[in-house]
DNA sequence: CTCTTGATCTTCT
DNA sequence: GAAGATCAAGAGC
């Protein structure tokens, strides 16, 4: 458990205890809010979970509403893996995958504030504006070198590491952002008050 | 600040 | 052939 602090030592440990595969093994309505505020690293590189989206596959705008494909085939697996696809034939977009096998249920993460490997972000985005770098699915992504070749990977095993939030904290929740199907469904969840949202949450 | 448009992969019609 | 869980750049106000 917690180590002895050593003389000298003033801060509280730096990330919270790594999230298990069975953290995903539930209803995606209550693993979508529990993310907000996890830390998500890629390879060392990444920052805290701000933004995220519920879907599932009685959702119309969901992937997998309309049965398995090559793409969304991850969905319909195990819980606790990555489902990353192609967006508008040029980003990628990754989600976490939930509840059971077969419910087909995923969280796609949206934003994050940076907090690890900004150099490596800067580098690959081309940006410098820390706000800019993961506020948004399509550049979070970019910013962490996640792609295709990162599909089906599981959670709790690197490449990946996510680790539990140390505080509690405020969750608010809205409209999911840029859809044409099920736009009424409230499914959208953000850090309140973030800068590093992709979009902010009406007041 | 808002609005418009191009980039071009996967799935559906 | 068209739409989509997006982003960046450029025009206009």
């Amino acid at each position: 458990m917690a180590s002895t602090p050593k003389s000298g030592d003033t801060a509280a440990p730096a990330l919270g205890k790594r999230l298990k595969r069975a953290f995903f093994a539930r209803s995606v309505h209550e693993v979508a809010p529990d993310l907000i505020g996890v830390t998500l690293l890629f390879n060392g590189v990444g920052g805290t979970i701000v933004e995220v989206e519920a879907y599932h596959h009685t959702d119309p705008a969901a992937h997998s509403y309309r049965g398995p494909t090559p793409r969304n085939r991850v969905m319909f697996g195990p819980p606790g893996f990555a489902y990353v696809y192609r967006s508008y034939g040029i980003h990628w977009c990754v989600n976490f995958v939930c509840e059971a096998e077969g419910s087909a249920s995923a969280v796609l993460i949206r934003a994050l504030e940076p907090t690890d490997g900004l150099a490596a972000m800067r580098r690959r985005r081309g940006l410098t504006e820390e706000r800019a770098l993961c506020s948004g699915p399509g550049k979070l992504t970019e910013a962490l070198g996640i792609t295709h070749a990162h599909n089906a990977l599981a959670l709790d095993e690197a490449p990946f590491a996510l680790h539990a939030r140390r505080s509690e904290v405020v969750v608010v929740s809205g409209l999911r952002i840029g859809l044409t199907k099920a736009v009424d469904l409230p499914w959208r969840y953000g850090l309140k008050g973030s800068r590093f949202l992709s979009k902010p949450f009406p007041a």
